[in-house]
DNA sequence: CTAGGGTTAG
């Protein structure tokens, strides 16, 4: 066998299979040293015992260090190393012995005088973003721009922008692209996945129609990365137009574009056209079917959500991991716990770990749906939590009035070395407000920016205010508006309105409710809340004057809405629903409740 | 012989 021939067999081995198993090297070795006599200096390696299987990925470079030592002719080595570079496995989870593998490699190239090339690069540069390696593409970097790589090859380019892409470094992104010689449509593919995937979608779609401009073609790929962006933009009809760029240049409209136009017109919120266009795929796998029901739950189409996946089970399709996720999440907005408890079965039974999504949906669905005890057992069993598990879980808690239990979880966070986020405070503040903790709820809202660098938002202020009006602190309350530096929204004077709904302060009322007015005037919240007030105060003249003036506007109905599921039957309830068979007993008892509540109210005062 | 793909939560 030539050297040629002896190359052509090892690459093909080695491509073959993705990652190599220390066996089938040893066969290769042996094999080598059979067909090509070469000198033995490790001969322990060819009679060494077979190692635990845990071993076998760290073993590989010593093996294959080994094997290259074996070998004489250097213009042979350079074509060995990238095929052997390229079969590297580059697992994540075992980063640094991946990389320390691929840097012992460019090492052992670089001792014997062999230089990487515009092959080895790409696959060197493929490996570090994979493995999320900034510093190591860097120095690759270095490396290419000294030998002159990165101006006559647009493979490297685009490894390198690659590179920079999954480490989060938008800069550096742009400047690979833009000191290119020359791109092709993977440049520009790339640049603007780089985009959309750092929360740019608009500067994504700028870089697409520069794209066009520099007349270049794009391809499935392109088109899937750019109806991605218009599905975060929620632009219908930039998505139509993306669409219609499908449609005139004839691209095929594979499984993948098809699933990026259902996600697209969901998200855009034309529901029935992404209907359409998933009725008439002639291919759909499990992702068209997840498209279809985590975006309409996106939309707040739980029940439509739960239809399209029982019609995937009649189909006998087997759910993933996301299409759970989204089921649970439609369960946890409706309150259908037995549905919710059949996915967590069915997670139990296929021996699904309930952690990450699976976990964090079914904490929040236990907790939505009522069962917080349930929802306590799941986070407990989590092998793995993060700031979404502990979240759910301080919110769910919060919504419950179990307030001390919420804050002893949220004190277990700096423990357990997880940063809270901006939704984890609305809990923590909820369950002040919850527990009457206005000193509390003031350190922790002072917290927020000082240790954990957050900015709040309107909802914060919104609970603060939420949190004074509840303890009776309303002129607190109204100081803490004036005093904001940002601009109170609805949720604020929201806020305020139902303070003064607890505490019959109808003059402030009137003011706060001009205010909510100003900033929603499309919606029937600040009047529902305003004729309450009006009702409660006994003023039924200026009650039924407002309710009036609201006929008159065509106001946007709050979809106040809740539903109840009761052995197996979702009881669904609107605002001023009563088409419920029992519906008279039903707001009978919500009244002796609601006088209970006023009672306990008074008492407490 | 090399590079770029969609869906997931509080």
């Amino acid at each position: 066998m030539n050297s040629q021939e002896l190359w052509v067999h090892v690459y093909g081995r080695l491509k073959s299979c993705k990652s190599i198993s220390t066996t089938q090297l040893k066969q290769l070795h042996s094999f080598l040293i059979k067909t090509r006599p070469l000198p033995l200096k490790y001969p322990n390696l060819i009679s060494s015992p077979p190692s635990p299987p845990h071993r076998h990925k760290h073993s590989h470079s010593t093996h294959i260090l080994s094997f290259l030592n074996h070998l004489e002719k250097p213009d042979l080595c350079l074509s060995l190393y990238n095929a052997i570079i390229q079969g590297l496995p580059s697992n994540p989870t075992t980063k640094t012995a991946s990389l320390f593998q691929l840097f012992e490699l460019l090492e052992h190239m670089l001792a014997n005088d062999i230089l990487p090339d515009h092959y080895t690069v790409p696959s060197v540069l493929k490996a570090c973003a994979q493995l999320r390696a900034l510093r190591e593409g860097q120095q690759i970097h270095a490396y290419a721009i000294k030998t002159g790589l990165v101006l006559s090859n647009v493979y490297v380019n685009n490894t390198l922008m690659r590179v920079y892409a999954v480490c989060g470094v938008m800069k550096w992104v742009r400047m690979v692209f833009d000191e290119s010689p020359q791109r092709d449509l993977v440049s520009w593919t790339t640049l603007l996945q780089a985009y959309v995937k750092m929360g740019f979608p608009r500067e994504g779609v700028e870089a697409f129609f520069r794209m066009c401009d520099a007349e270049m073609r794009a391809d499935e790929m392109t088109l899937v990365i750019v109806l991605s962006a218009c599905s975060k933009l929620g632009d219908l009809s930039l998505g139509r137009k993306i669409n219609g760029y499908i449609y005139d240049n004839g691209v095929c409209r594979d499984v993948f574009i098809g699933n990026a136009l259902v996600d697209m017109y969901l998200k855009c919120g034309d529901a029935d056209f992404a209907r359409k266009v998933f009725n008439e795929m002639p291919v759909r796998n499990v992702v068209s079917w997840n498209s279809m029901i985590s975006g309409l739950a996106h939309q707040g189409k739980f029940k439509e959500a739960l239809d399209v996946f029982q019609e995937m089970q009649r189909m006998g399709l087997e759910p993933d991991d996301v299409t759970l996720v989204g089921v649970l999440n439609s369960c946890a907005n409706l309150g259908v716990l037995k549905m919710g408890e059949w996915v967590h079965a069915y997670v139990d039974r296929n021996q699904i770990e309930a952690d990450g999504f699976i976990g964090n949906a079914l904490v929040d669905m236990y907790a939505k749906c009522g069962s917080i005890d349930r929802a306590f057992r799941v986070f407990q069993r989590m092998n793995r939590r993060d700031v979404y598990s502990y979240t759910a879980m301080i919110v769910g808690l919060a919504m419950h009035g179990e307030v001390e239990m919420a804050l002893d979880i949220f004190a277990e966070m700096p423990r357990v070395g997880i940063e809270p986020d901006e939704v984890t405070f609305i809990g923590v503040l909820a369950a002040c407000s919850h527990g009457g903790l206005v000193a509390e709820g003031h350190k922790y809202f002072r917290e927020m920016s000082s240790v954990y660098k957050l900015r709040p938002q309107t909802e914060h202020y919104g609970c603060m205010v939420d949190l004074l009006g509840r303890a009776g602190l309303i002129n607190e309350a109204e100081e803490f508006v004036e005093n904001m530096p940002i601009e109170p929204d609805a949720f604020v004077w929201g806020a305020l309105l139902g303070a003064c709904r607890i505490h019959g302060k109808v003059e402030l009322a009137e003011s706060v409710m001009k205010k909510l007015l100003k900033v929603e005037p499309e919606r029937d919240g600040a009047y529902v809340l305003m004729s309450n007030i009006y009702s409660s105060a006994n003023r039924w003249r200026d009650a039924v004057k407002l309710r009036r003036a609201m006929k008159g506007k065509n106001m946007k109905k709050t979809p106040g809405c809740s539903s109840i599921e009761l052995d197996g039957i979702v009881h669904e309830f609107r605002k001023g629903d009563k088409s419920h068979k029992r519906s008279k007993e039903i707001y009978k008892l919500l009244e002796e409740i609601m006088s209970h509540i006023k009672n306990h109210e008074l008492l407490a005062h």
